[in-house]
RNA sequence: GGGCCACUAGCUCAGUUGGCAGAGCACCUGACUUUUAAUCAGGGUGUCUUAGGUUCGAUUCCUAAGUGGCCCA
């Protein structure tokens, strides 16, 4: 529809567009060399002199004056005056410039200078369509703010809304700093299969895809838990993969159906050692991208600097005048949390309750980060229970405004407890817990190999870029989040 | 899944208590040799998201659908 409404500008352009072939120029130009980019004309203008500069990127407004035209180009780097004259670029160039249109990309070579209006620029001497543009540019001062539009068509988003751009660099910057704080500690990258047999590793439903030549169904990982877990069984005693998950629930500003996920294994290590991993990368990579480990997010100030608060999710509610002691059993429990205006299904477990009401009435009180700790083990399959306690786990998941941004804990080692955490997962599964664990018993194999004892850690690392980035949804910080496709495409 | 809101030109938005559809930018024509939201003179380029209904007449009112947003679950 968009595409039909706009076909007199598309037309209009298409007719510069075959002016300039007719004229002998060929519109979409080959390879280019750039030798200065516009932000390094604009620092070094004093420096340049009449050394002359080629810069290439896309035109973002014309202003023409008869005889001379003035132009913005702009580049990844930013943007930089180009100055025309026609006496200077000559016949041939100059009626190349009456076919010049808004978001054309060219290539350009001149001097440098400043106008005198204090400008940096480029007189230019040398000129060429690189590639032209049919389609018009959203308008110069307001750009593109339609929410849909911009998660549509990024590429358009990214153009002119130079917040969404420096979103995407950030992001880029994030990931690759967490790589370098992970290598520097030791850790391996590697890769764990997308799709599998078995969906495990987190709790949560998966997509079903198949594969014609085996005839197979399969599902997309929702984790990548259990295979790194095989690979530390096998010896790499650190290990890191950051990489796609998969979960096949609702879209929000916070969840979207695949999204990136951190996942980490130390051997010989627990959820303390998780906890102060989790607290001083987070600061390390505030401090990298922001510059400080204080960071604007929403209405809010956010301290990462170490150490986070550490709260018991218990004690959390013993505060709130909630005592889970009292809920032995899962009915007690779902009584319990619908007490306090909290809905819950009627056939979940008692640790899924719990859950549910810290996530209702805990959860959006924690805005500077805390490790909420020692979730309970019907909800945990995968934890080390607490000797001492042992309906509970060694667990923690990082919340940061309002927002679980991770999920952590002494990895269950021990083949025997977690076959029969498994069957537990099984029984709530066969109540109509689609989300319940179910059996890997090539997991349980390799951990009857062996598993040294391990500290695990997951980071959501969309919600982190969130954080760090002050991005209100979760569609902000991913380059083309899930859209319901349009009747017409 | 439920409630509320939005959808009008390529973009950003007005507007019509139901009577020929509006602005700025963009675009087109012309003027202009240091402008930068350039300026000046002229030009409106539209299936008012879609489909039904009410009406002499619907972009406007009603119903349903589509997409998105916010809140609740």
């Amino acid at each position: 529809m968009t595409q039909v409404d706009s076909g007199d500008l598309i037309e209009a352009r298409r007719e510069h567009l075959n002016a300039l072939r007719d004229l002998g120029h060929e519109p979409y130009g080959e390879a280019f060399e750039v030798t200065h980019t516009a932000k390094a004309v604009r620092d070094c203008i004093d420096q340049l002199g009449e050394h002359a500069v080629s810069v290439a990127g896309r035109i973002m407004a014309i202003r023409t004056h008869g005889k001379i035209i003035f132009a913005d180009l702009k580049d990844q780097s930013g943007q930089i005056q180009l100055y025309f004259r026609k006496q200077t670029v000559g016949d041939s160039i100059w009626a190349q410039l009456e076919l010049l249109d808004i978001g054309d990309i060219v290539g350009v070579a001149g001097e440098p200078f400043v106008t005198r209006m204090g400008e940096p620029s480029v007189r230019v001497n040398a000129f060429s369509f690189l590639s032209k543009c049919l389609r018009p540019l959203p308008e110069k001062w307001h750009g593109l703010t339609d929410i849909d539009l911009r998660y549509r068509q990024r590429y358009v988003d990214l153009m002119v809304n130079d917040s969404a751009r420096e979103v995407f660099v950030a992001r880029s910057r994030i990931v690759s700093a967490m790589r370098r704080y992970l290598e520097d500690r030791g850790f391996l990258e590697v890769e764990t299969p997308m799709m599998s047999t078995i969906a495990g590793g987190a709790t949560a439903k998966p997509f079903v895809t198949h594969h014609n030549a085996l005839d197979l169904d399969l599902y997309l990982r929702i984790a990548t838990e259990l295979h790194l877990k095989r690979v530390v069984v096998g010896g790499l005693e650190r290990v890191y993969e950051i990489g796609r998950v998969f979960r096949n629930e609702g879209i929000s500003t916070r969840h979207n159906p695949e999204y990136t996920l951190l996942e980490l294994y130390q051997a010989y290590g627990d959820y303390e050692d998780m906890m102060s991993l989790t607290e001083s990368m987070v600061a390390h990579l505030a401090e990298t991208i922001t510059g400080s480990t204080r960071v604007e997010f929403l209405d809010h100030e956010i301290d990462f600097s170490p150490p986070w608060e550490r709260l018991r999710m218990v004690e959390a509610l013993e505060a709130r005048g909630i005592d889970i002691g009292e809920w032995i059993s899962a009915e007690q429990a779902i009584a319990g949390a619908r007490r306090l205006g909290v809905e819950v299904p009627s056939d979940i477990s008692r640790g899924k309750a719990v859950e549910k009401v810290v996530e209702a009435l805990v959860l959006p009180d924690l805005i500077q980060p805390t490790f909420l700790l020692d979730h309970p083990v019907d909800i945990s399959p995968l934890a080390k229970q607490k000797p001492e306690a042992p309906d509970y786990t060694f667990r923690f998941e990082p919340v940061i405004a309002g927002m679980e941004i991770g999920n952590a804990f002494s990895e269950l080692n021990d083949p025997d407890e977690q076959r029969s955490r498994f069957e537990g997962q099984l029984k709530q599964r066969q109540r109509g817990d689609e989300e319940a664990h179910v059996m890997d018993e090539d997991f349980i194999r390799a951990l009857e190999y062996g598993m040294p004892p391990a500290g695990g850690l997951g980071i959501g690392v969309d919600r982190l870029v969130m954080l760090l980035t002050n991005s209100e949804s979760i569609r902000d910080v991913i380059l083309f989040p899930l859209m319901r496709p349009k009747e017409t495409e």
